[in-house]
DNA sequence: TTGACATCCCTAATGCCATTAGGTTTTCCT
DNA sequence: AGGAAAACCTAATGGCATTAGGGATGTCAA
């Protein structure tokens, strides 16, 4: 057989990249985020610490590359919950696309703060980590302007001031839900049970009419 | 004189204490808020660090001393702007404390994040340093109850709701100003200069006829 | 003025941590 | 089977927070 797969050394070595992920984002919600230690993730996997030196050069590069797996999941909940949804309303669809990525954003809380955050200091993601989470933004910015085209926001909602309040808004429920009442629901959350009122908010302050007063 | 102070060395030691938030403080500033580190505190002030542990029984406890001093100030600065404001009308009013706590708030990211964000593993904030935030919340709550007894916000402005939202919506802002430009200022931040658009939002939404459609 | 005592600050030590250096074993392709 | 690369190890360095215990010093009562 000369085609059985892409080198059986490097999928075991994906595995236990894998595994290391996995592992430091239990660890992370258990301790918190910025207590995150590599002796600890090394412990768990029945290895010694500098071991895991073999498959990140730094403590940095696996937040980086949580970094990354988190914009990579966020745009996948978001994508995958418009995709099911059953209406063609375009600002319902909206609101379905945001509810699911509120929801999950809520639900892997370890990702958020490593994303939305950024309070681990020295950590700056880099190009490549930053990449799905450009494209994650342009895909809130796509549903902006799907609901301008059908005529159902005014123009401004899909600029770049009325994306900086959409985000700004949304970000705020999450942030006050998540620092104030980490274990609740995304649907009990004092906070985040108020994203509907949130949207309805900015979706009347965008409405096709404004400023015709 | 038998009446000098209250003690020559106890008049001492606070001002130590004073020192050492001080330097912890521009610390945080410039290394980031989890990256503190009490024996570059203990560097900056001359001292050996197992000293520090005279003026404090932990470094939780330097944060927890912060977090009080945080909000203090916070509050602090919220009512100087309110009472240097030269207006009667109670929503504009509104709107120069608002305006006056978010710019502090910006001014003083360590504090905020220590505030707002709570990111610091294993750090809950005592009840006594958790008072003056208290106060400050009730001091928000009470700006929107005046608004509201003006006749200006419709009453669930001031409910737990209106409350919620209010502080979400400018959290909001302010949590992705200073995660995404956390040196631009105030009036220049992509986010942080929305807030006027964000408060309006939310001035309409609890307008005093709201409902009424 | 003197003695007692609390305060302040020190050194030494413990046990964590991330990371580097350098060597040994294991795995797998040819 | 041979040989290279990968995976893993031990040992060591320098950082950290924190504890233990001791010496100097300033302050107050007598």
């Amino acid at each position: 057989m000369s085609t059985t797969a892409p080198d059986r050394r490097t999928r075991r070595r994906q595995q236990t990249i894998g595994e290391i992920l996995d592992v430091a984002i239990e660890l992370m919600e258990a301790e918190g985020v910025a207590a995150l230690s590599l002796s600890a993730v090394a412990r768990r996997l029945g290895m010694q610490p500098p071991s895991l030196y073999q498959y990140f050069p730094s403590k940095m590069a696996i937040y980086d590359a949580l970094f990354q797996r988190g914009a990579e999941l966020f745009l996948a909940a978001q994508r995958e919950a418009v995709e099911a949804a059953a209406t063609d309303d375009v600002l319902e669809l909206h609101l379905i696309g945001t509810t699911a990525y509120a929801r999950w954003s809520m639900q892997n809380p370890v990702y958020s703060q490593l994303m939305f955050w950024r309070t681990i200091p020295g950590f700056e993601p880099s190009p490549e980590a930053y990449a799905p989470a450009r494209e994650a933004l342009a895909a809130v910015r796509e549903g902006l302007q799907a609901a301008v085209d059908a005529g159902r926001l005014h123009p401004d909602a899909a600029s770049e001031e009325g994306l900086a309040v959409f985000t700004s808004v949304t970000a705020g429920v999450l942030s006050q839900q998540m620092a104030n009442e980490p274990d609740a629901s995304f649907e009990q959350g004092r906070f985040s049970r108020l994203l509907p009122v949130v949207l309805e908010m900015f979706y009347t302050h965008y409405a096709p009419d404004r400023g015709k007063r």
